[in-house]
RNA sequence: CGCGGGGUGGAGCAGCCUGGUAGCUCGUUGGGCUCAUAACCCAAAGGUCGCAGGUUCAAAUCCUGCCCCCGCAACCA
């Protein structure tokens, strides 16, 4: 009575040989690990779980399947396919050239001491990264993964959705929009990781427009713009001692432990903290003043816009690996290399003197977000194409098809005949409940003039029982008897399938119609 | 007892493991600046940290119970 939710077939009882694997007999050695790396997996109370899984007693492992024609073969069992999640995980050292020819890098990344084998995954595969995975690497004697990072999912927050559509901007159209560098720094920012996020329009514009337009992009052209305006350049002498520098050293520690933590939203406040503090520190010296008063000469300026301009290297430095192109940029704007900056790079000094500085244009210009959103509402609501075919190959007119009306395919049709087998009465609807512990599912019994049988309807999220009571509907009454979540329904409400979702709509019928009426 | 996440100023969240002035972003209000992408800086208002017990000198944080919200899964004959 199971079925399977994507296409509804009923479920099919098989049997057939497999292989398995000695999952039982790993289960110690996989506790003592985990009790002696706490650091296995994280965050912790991910470990806990896992933990508290392996202690409740390890059955062996199906992995390999029988009935199925495509798979990789298993090594000596012919008929047999490898089970998925054996092949999958294992890619993570074959794609490195394990047993092959050259696995150079397999050696260099997997097995050498040094290495740090870092997974990131989402939280519902942590069973087989953390418990499986580790299990099959015991048992050929090979090491282990270091860390297994498991993070959160992003949920899309209907709440605010706008309209009715759905989804007004998709991650893809963000990208379009805006870079991958925006999106990245969205999702790095908004999720504290390890948890759950959600994700949404308005707040992704939000960021975009406080954190990437007006913080870092309107402080690096500031600075640029003051630069350039005041020497055509970098400044022509450096400047150790400020308060930019010492919101530096603040901030790099905290930035470097919070990555080591995994912590990115972290990490990037511990950034957004050193971009405030050269905005203050620029508001504090007023250097457009200083070049009113004591020329483009001014040592003052110089070392004023230095710090200011460091502050902004070393900001892009730490940003590098969260908005990678967009450090490229800052740096080609500070007459840096555009290339992805080494460590070493985060020490005080490394501006050039007196270099000159290309003009740059806007990193992040600003949106109108109400004005962007409502655009896209209204791309959204256009009369849908997606069903009109590919364009015909050039050979037909194509003036005819402007006009025509696509004819419907011959073979959806049916005969009058097949109509015929369906029997649609009208009915009176005399009760109706929700079924217990189920979201969608109303059973309600109908009047169906001669006889009164139990429907189950799945329109419970949309209709409330007392309002269905009374009311007339037309009914499939010769469907086959089925049982959902265990309640027996004899035939089919119609309703009206409205919107992407699907809301169910029951259909009306005059009261005065009698109960029983066939349809046709 | 299906699996999981959450309830913290108007909104969205961090902090909770490792108790001790409740922090961030947006928004609001007032002021400053005019170099910069109508951007920036300063200040202010605004919170019984879901509820009730417990542990403790001290609880958002630890323990117990309860309430509520949300994902996933299962059913839209």
């Amino acid at each position: 009575e199971k079925r399977c939710p994507v296409h509804g077939k009923s479920t099919v009882w098989e049997s057939e040989e497999n292989v398995f694997f000695r999952l039982s007999k790993y289960a110690a050695q996989l506790s003592e690990h985990y009790g002696r790396h706490p650091e296995f997996v994280r965050p912790e109370s991910r470990l806990a779980e896992v933990v508290s899984f392996v202690k409740s007693g390890l059955n062996d492992l199906s992995v390999s399947r029988s009935n199925v024609q495509w798979g990789i073969p298993f090594p000596g069992h012919p008929g047999h396919v490898v089970y998925v999640w054996l092949d999958a995980l294992a890619n993570y050292i074959t794609a490195l050239g394990f047993g092959s020819d050259d696995d150079a890098r397999y050696r260099q990344f997997w097995e050498n001491p040094g290495a740090e084998r870092v997974h990131f995954i989402g939280k519902d595969i942590l069973r087989f990264h953390t418990v499986y995975w580790p299990a099959f690497l015991l048992s050929a004697g090979l090491p282990l993964p270091t860390t297994v990072w498991a993070h959160g999912w992003w949920l899309r927050d209907a709440k605010k959705v706008s309209k009715s559509v759905g989804n007004v901007v998709r991650p893809d159209h963000l990208v379009a929009d805006f870079g991958a560098d925006a999106l990245r720094y969205f999702l790095l920012r908004e999720m504290a990781f390890g948890q759950d996020a959600s994700f949404s329009d308005e707040a992704f514009l939000t960021r975009f427009n406080a954190d990437l337009a007006n913080d870092l992009g309107n402080t690096v052209s500031r600075v640029a713009a003051l630069c350039r305006q005041s020497f055509g350049g970098t400044p022509n002498e450096a400047c150790t001692d400020n308060e930019v520098r010492a919101a530096f050293s603040a901030a790099e520690p905290e930035w470097r432990c919070a990555m080591k933590e995994c912590q990115f939203n972290r990490a990037l406040e511990a950034i957004w903290k050193l971009l405030t503090a050269i905005n203050g520190f620029i508001v504090s010296r007023e250097p457009w003043k200083v070049r009113k008063e004591e020329g483009v000469g001014s040592g003052r300026l110089h070392r004023v816009l230095y710090a200011a301009a460091e502050g902004v290297r070393l900001s892009a430095v730490m940003l590098s690996p969260f908005i990678p192109v967009t450090s490229r940029r800052i740096f080609e704007t500070f007459a840096l290399p555009a290339a992805d900056p080494a460590e070493t790079e985060l020490d005080w000094g490394g501006l050039p003197l007196a270099t000159p500085m290309p003009e740059a244009p806007a990193l992040f210009p600003r949106v109108d977000a109400a004005t962007y959103l409502k655009e896209k509402d209204a791309a959204m609501n256009e009369p849908a194409n997606p069903t009109v075919p590919p364009a015909v190959p050039a050979a037909a007119p194509t003036n005819a098809a402007a006009t025509a009306v696509p004819a419907a395919p011959a073979d959806d049709r049916i005969s009058i005949e097949d109509f015929q087998k369906v029997r649609l009465r009208t009915a009176k609807i005399v009760a109706a409940e929700r079924v217990p512990k189920s979201n969608k599912l109303m059973r309600v019994e109908v009047d169906l003039g001669d006889e009164r049988r139990q429907i189950v309807a799945g329109i419970a999220a949309q209709y409330e029982p007392e309002a269905l009571l009374g009311r007339n509907v037309v009914v499939v009454a010769n469907l086959k008897p089925a049982k959902l979540m265990g309640v027996e329904s004899n035939g089919m409400v119609l309703a009206a399938s409205v919107g992407e979702a699907g809301a169910p709509v029951l259909l009306d019928v005059p009261a005065d119609v009698p109960p029983g009426s066939k349809v046709k």
